[in-house]
DNA sequence: ATAATAGTGTCTCTTAGACAGTATGAT
DNA sequence: ATCATACTGTCTAAGAGACACTATTAT
């Protein structure tokens, strides 16, 4: 057997290039509570909603963008895009972030060769209003995801912002990463108002049936189970409504969705 | 690392170094047909390998790496894994290849500061036979995925490498990416053995179930339909056994596995 | 009473899962 | 006859989907 030890390049040598940069960029998604006016208790309006800031540089003039910004030597990048959210929102560790994709192709960055490592990160409402208490003066703000889209964002954010929607919708699906936007024990109600906003194609006809098919079976294993108190009652809430709403939460099976 | 000094690019403020190169590195993987002698005509023994080089470098002596190579500024990184694969195995497109994740953490790469970019590529056998034969002076060569990683791989390509792994179970369960693996028509037992051998714990119990499962129903869509000739009839292969054995397609429809 | 939400029960028809059996054709 | 694979049919019980109805309590 022979090589082509040619073809393996041990140091690179000096007249190659080498990137400017990489940066990460952050997708960050929330889902925001707008209480309804109504004449009883009632749920309120949800939205999702992106994290975008407005970039002031010569290159992009007043456009606005993904948080992100360069990663160290000395970092990971997923220490680097906690750091950003950190800069950004203030926000330490304990949410759900995770690397989407990297971004290059020539030309995508004016500034030279700098590709970037995008992440999707899902951040409960709550956490982000402390956040953003503590930096009001931030740049940065909140567009609920069609808002996001009408504005000329900078860069090729649109198309990340395109796939990092996708991902998200794909994993509400497909895990049980709904427990990001949830407090919990949370209403069903509530789990489907999350799924919904999220995934606006999807619809359950008959609230019953969803929650048959949540719960354990003889032959199957449940996704949700009733909150119990000390003597195996259920336990219930009225925030949103007067008639008292059963109170679920996730269990530790995860079904692996499957097609076959 | 001095040596990198010289190269400090236009753009990028002085004092901020930046990556020393953005490599991609490629996971592919491929199904290896070992026919068996048996009696009668029988199904080969199959098993997922995955395609490694031998690296012939002071830096990491004599060891097993996955194929790869430096991205250049003016190609996107598709465009670069596709090369290398080219480079490697003479594979000219046309074969699934998506992006995993991009690794970096401090000291991965003793030459320096180098993510680099994984790719998941899933190749049928055959395209690899044409290569290889095209170039067998390659230092290029397939492991079964056990024997891959009872080897000492350089870098962290035992973590890439056990991250595409899971990548690639996952969609075989979730999406029609067994197409990859199958010619355009197939009978059940060959679709059966490729999610067998790409995820073991995939059994089924009886082969007329899973047939029913797959096929169309009154208020569902089928994932496979029969093929069928001018007359209507099935199709049948002999194949892989004297009893005659029904060939199917994938169909159009591809459900959204959910959970929900 | 009504508003907004939550909950229960039942009926039917699909279909998953299990089981049992036959078929093919080369050796 | 046997081997390795493929196909067919039936039975049962589980559960999805549809429908109809009642409950809660502030206003």
């Amino acid at each position: 057997m022979h090589r082509l030890q040619a073809k393996r390049i041990r140091f690179r040598p000096k007249k190659h290039r080498s990137p400017d940069g990489l940066p990460t960029d952050i997708c960050l998604f929330t889902i925001l509570s707008v209480p309804r006016p109504t004449k009883t208790r009632s749920l309120p309006h949800k939205q999702l909603a992106v994290l975008l800031i407005e970039r002031k540089s010569d290159t992009y003039g007043q456009q606005w963008a993904l948080p992100g910004g360069f990663s160290k030597e000395s970092e990971t990048l997923d220490e680097c895009a906690y750091r950003e959210l950190k800069e950004e929102t203030n926000i330490d560790r304990n949410v759900h972030i995770e690397q989407l994709k990297t971004y290059y192709k020539p030309g995508r960055d004016p500034r030279g060769w700098i590709p970037s490592v995008a992440y999707v990160s899902l951040v409960h409402e709550d956490l982000l209003k402390h956040a953003r208490a503590a930096d009001d003066a931030s740049d940065a703000r909140l567009f609920p995801i069609e808002e996001a889209f009408a504005l000329d964002l900078a860069f090729d954010h649109r198309e990340i912002l395109t796939d990092a929607l996708q991902r998200v919708r794909e994993k509400m699906l497909q895990t049980n990463i709904a427990k990001a936007f949830l407090p919990d024990e949370f209403t069903l109600s509530e789990l489907l108002q999350v799924i919904e906003t999220v995934v606006p194609s999807f619809k359950v006809s008959d609230r019953g049936n969803f929650e048959r098919r949540l719960l354990a079976t003889t032959r199957r294993q449940g996704i949700l189970e009733a909150v119990v108190d000390a003597d195996g009652k259920p336990v219930y809430s009225t925030e949103y409504s007067n008639s008292p709403a059963k109170l679920y939460r996730f269990t530790d099976y995860t079904p692996t969705a499957m097609i076959y």
